[in-house]
DNA sequence: TATCTGACGATAG
DNA sequence: CCTATCGCCAGAT
């Protein structure tokens, strides 16, 4: 199937991404077998992302997308995702990443 | 083929 | 909490 390719593995990773589950880029950049590669993941998306829930894809800070937060936030709250000032609830949304602990 | 950009990630201040 | 800088990769020009 398509996950030979860069765009074909990212386009699989985020269309396989569940009602209330809220991925990083970095995630998805791992997921789809090329971690590091978030910067891309991203841009293919603003790219060739129009059919892929792109707003279930958030930074890995929380941070919604710039330009798009409004829509964005619409989107994840709909899904059953917790917003809170353009920020996603991380800790538990999907049950994976926490946020820097600490150094 | 080379160079720049970008819906990122993390650390430092 | 925020902004700034470096490092990462793939795509577009």
């Amino acid at each position: 199937m398509s996950g030979d390719s860069f765009p074909g593995a990212v386009d699989a990773v985020i269309s396989a991404i569940e009602s209330g589950t809220v991925l990083t880029y970095g995630e998805v950049a791992v997921e789809a077998g090329y971690p590091g590669a978030a910067r891309a993941v991203g841009h293919h998306l603003q790219r060739s992302g129009g059919t892929l829930p792109w707003w279930r894809v958030v930074a890995a800070t929380g941070r919604l997308v710039p330009g798009h937060e409004t829509e964005h936030a619409s989107h994840l709250r709909r899904e059953g995702v917790e917003v809170t000032a353009n920020r996603v609830r991380m800790t538990r949304s999907s049950g994976r990443r926490a946020r820097r602990p600490n150094t």
